[in-house]
DNA sequence: TAGTGGTCTAGACCACATC
DNA sequence: ATGTGGTCTAGACCACTAC
């Protein structure tokens, strides 16, 4: 219900997560064509491909040339950032961009917390606050904590040329660990971010 | 330079975005139509509008139907975060979504704080701590504080069926505040988030 | 009401990676 | 070699909303 009109690639777009969520497609399957798809859905090729496009973007789909268009493995890390588009325009602004780790801890993760999260009990948190700058003023603290693969701090700031800021928010997000592509995640990740694994570390 | 190759509709989007980084489109000003572009750059209008809409999503223009595109008048809040796209997946997954605030604080901002970002000193800071939920075990953590303007949190997590999760990672991101579009930023804000003015509070 | 973006189509060509 | 997605095109119709 609550189906709202949407246009017919967002239609698809819901549809397709839908068979992907109810497992009607599973992990690993290669899902039809998009001349298929089009067909089945009664739009043109174009359309499908804007629908599946976007789902990919979402990390559900894997699509590559001559392969076909997968449902994507492990889903889990998906979705950690799309921000960093905005980088360009922030370096492209004139602003000289530099950051500067001011801590970096190591410490077993406290109890209650891993007793919280779904974590082994006594796993290594790596702690790290860092300071971002654009030209001289610092427009971005950062705190960041991870498990064992230290992974870089995805991170991104907002604001171009002439504008102040000044406030200021924190975001927690959960990474996953554990399961398959522990390995894999990483290259998508750091390509997406447009960051370096280790690069801060 | 350095100038890869791309899709033409990347390299339109690439061009426009320079323009109103040299200010040769100024904060405000009304950009040529969709065709007009097209002309110019020799391509077809489908693709200039997909060049236009990328741009629009980062927050660099405002596209209206009959009043036509304009650079974005305070850019500053842009690229917030662009991650809620998952929530969705989340939800669909049949995953009973839930939050609660563990912790509510109003504070004046520390005196360096407010010393090292450009902020007016005194100012006040609202800070909250909230767990979110998903079916029974909590998947997020999250701290955040914002300046006057009580922001609802911009947050999003990841994962979806089947996985565990298990490491977290804290992100600061700057917001603006000051100058214009104190108030036109929280309605979009709040769409692009799919998050409601106070939700939380 | 008319101008502008939003979307779709049918068709085409190309690039790539797998077979 | 060839199937598949990536992209572009030219044209069309629609939906908004500023004028």
């Amino acid at each position: 219900m609550t189906e709202k009109t949407a246009s017919k690639a967002q239609a698809i777009t819901s549809e397709v997560r839908r068979r992907i969520v109810d497992r009607e497609w599973r992990q690993g399957d290669r899902i039809p064509d998009e001349a298929e798809l089009a067909v089945e859905f009664g739009v043109a090729r174009a359309t499908v491909n804007k629908a599946l496009q976007l789902l990919a973007e979402e990390g559900l789909l894997d699509r590559k040339r001559r392969a076909g268009t997968h449902v994507t493995v492990n889903p889990a890390r998906k979705a950690t950032l799309t921000i960093p588009i905005v980088r360009e325009q922030i370096e492209q602004a004139g602003m000289a961009y530099s950051h500067r780790v001011i801590a970096q801890k190591r410490s077993p993760l406290p109890a209650d917390a891993s007793a919280r999260m779904a974590l082994p009990e006594g796993a290594l948190l790596i702690h790290l606050r860092t300071v971002h700058y654009g030209d001289d003023t610092p427009f971005q603290v950062e705190t960041a904590g991870s498990t064992p693969p230290p992974r870089p701090v995805p991170r991104r700031s907002t604001f171009s040329a002439s504008t102040r800021m000044n406030g200021w928010c924190a975001i927690s997000l959960v990474a996953r660990r554990h399961g398959l592509s522990a390995e894999n995640a990483n290259a998508r990740d750091a390509r997406l971010l447009q960051t370096r694994q280790g690069t801060a570390l």
